[in-house]
DNA sequence: GAGTAGACTGACATCGTTGACAGGGATGCT
DNA sequence: AGCATCCCTGTCAACGATGTCAGTCTACTC
């Protein structure tokens, strides 16, 4: 039913393999013939197979992106970054969510590496930051990019695409000061993530820089997620003073927190400022919307998606680089100068 | 490097059919030979590759979620409830996020199927009720399973997943009426979807019930997204008197209706009660947290997952099934009596 | 005791593609 | 003229599984 790649070859008259030369873009085939098999092709809508494709050559066509992250608007921007990509390219995608405390995350993620043939991963956070996985997965040979917020010395191994979050928590937190707010709460994200480290640290060399002193109560440890944002910034609204703003690691505690200002009645943003930290759709869908700072996750992905297929085609030209991404600040209604008392 | 069949075989001192049948897990093979090759199997660590399964067999190993949907929880509640019915049967799973309303989507989805050789394709809203891409794949053979609103004459054919929308809505819109609202604001999601109309009737066929009319101003159209929900809401604002209660055809309307509400100084639910459909994690983290009517999305997918990979087995013993799922009111904090006027 | 059916196993071709290698014609160099 | 080199093309085996078919060995029936 479907054409193969010998019908093409007997429709333009030339041997099987040609036709996969010049499916394959090699060199040294002669324009004309290059252009009667294109025109074969185009005729039957040849499609190469992929599974034959990935039988028997080395690499196969399939990529897979692997990520424990709870929220779903991170996880469809990675995905469609990464597809838009993979389609580009003729590649496939595959989507492997996962625990990252599984039992054995690191013999899974090697077993689905060779069982599916894959050209590559993309590992995000917090897996991209497991160094047993990242072992394995090296030992077994596997070629990866990983997504990571920068640390300050980017001494990572391989291929990494990096997020500077401390650069951008900076900004949030200076933004904050500079509306005259100084007592200024953080709530962390999970602190297993190197992002949550570098956003608390952000946090703390903004304050430092304005000499303002980092409280103790002010800064609360906790993940990633609505409900503890909502939970740990009740807690903070018994301190006496309150503080006159939130910083939250990103924007679901952020959101939480909102919610949290609400359930006793304080006015946002004139009794309490609120950031958050991402810039989902999520961030303006709140009222009042969430002062945040975000970069494209979906230009992060394809970059990391780009890098990936370009190193499975071994071009030595390109070393293993890597990139790093500045996420912007988003100003909106969340924040304000600080009531006066 | 990996181990193959012929390896296993080999250890295990019989023929490599011998070792397809018993990790095919067919008839005709003895208790004692299973084992043994069973433990070979686990020796070696083998895996079947999916590859090759796909490239002989006229089945490959892989099916594919076809969306177009601007909600990211249900998307990824969708791709959980798919991915672990594939992982449970040994299947890959491709997502594909498309248009639809892209130049040739028919087409596009027919030479992905054959492209990569799928088992099957979950075709979701609105992509399910598509006349035209359904006979493409018709006419190519495809294997489908299609979740979408139930109609009250559910005569599609072919393997559908049904969703009970008019009775949720109906569950909901009552819930309002019984609570005391006689004005009900009514926002449409996308009228191209089934599931919208279907909303529609249910809000309609329950004030019918209760005897109160329903009135052409209190029911505007439009589409899913949380800024039309936060346009059409500002509009009913300007009626006199104001409808007491808006009903959302979505989770993401309501929320943009509850946003607008703040936004001109309305106390929810005292001064106007909201309800939404869908029951998203989004529906709680608004405040008040949204009442509204959901069925988890993941039992939804991972069930036409099942039924679509069954249905790839060829048992003659399962005819095309169908399946009827009824989401379920929950009551939240965004609706109450009206306030007495 | 022959015939038949049922349980179990293996040999071999095959899916659609790529990799290794060989071959042939044109061109350039000695 | 002879040889090496550069283009261009084709032949053949292989990837790792499954499907078809033919076989063997037991047990049961008549």
């Amino acid at each position: 039913m479907t054409a193969t790649m010998n019908d093409v070859a007997k429709l333009a008259g030339v041997s099987q393999k040609t036709v996969s030369r010049v499916v394959n873009r090699e060199a040294w085939v002669s324009e004309q013939t290059r252009q009667r098999v294109l025109k074969a092709v185009e005729k039957l809508g040849y499609q190469p197979d992929l599974a034959a494709r990935g039988l028997r050559g080395a690499r196969a066509y399939v990529i897979s992106l692997i990520y424990d992250n709870p929220n779903p608007y991170y996880i469809q921007a990675l995905q469609e970054g990464a597809l838009q990509v993979c389609d580009e390219l003729g590649f496939d995608l595959h989507i492997h969510p996962c625990h990252a405390h599984a039992q054995d995350l690191a013999g899974d993620l090697v077993n689905r590496y060779r069982r599916s043939r894959l050209s590559g991963m993309i590992l995000t956070p917090p897996v991209s930051e497991n160094a047993q996985v990242l072992q394995a997965l090296d030992e077994a040979g596997a070629n990866v990019v990983r997504i990571l917020s920068a640390s300050p010395e980017m001494s990572d191994d391989g291929m990494c695409v990096y997020v500077d979050d401390h650069h951008a928590s900076y900004a949030i937190t200076e933004h904050l000061i500079l509306l005259g707010h100084t007592r200024i709460g953080f709530l962390w994200g999970d602190a297993e993530h190197r992002s949550s480290r570098a956003r608390h640290r952000g946090y703390a060399d903004a304050l430092r820089a304005y000499s303002i002193k980092e409280e103790e109560a002010l800064v609360l440890r906790g993940d990633f997620s609505f409900e503890d944002g909502f939970r740990r910034a009740r807690q903070l609204f018994t301190l006496d003073p309150r503080p006159t703003a939130i910083f939250g690691a990103n924007d679901e505690i952020a959101a939480g927190a909102l919610v949290a200002a609400r359930s006793i009645g304080l006015d946002v943003p004139h009794e309490l400022s609120i950031a958050g930290f991402e810039d989902n759709p999520f961030a303006r869908q709140t009222w009042p919307p969430l002062t945040t700072a975000g970069q494209a996750t979906e230009n992060i992905a394809s970059h990391a998606a780009r890098l990936l297929i370009e190193q499975t085609r071994e071009r030595p030209s390109h070393p293993a680089s890597t990139k790093l991404f500045r996420p912007e600040l988003v100003v909106r209604g969340s924040t304000s100068p600080p009531a006066r008392r």
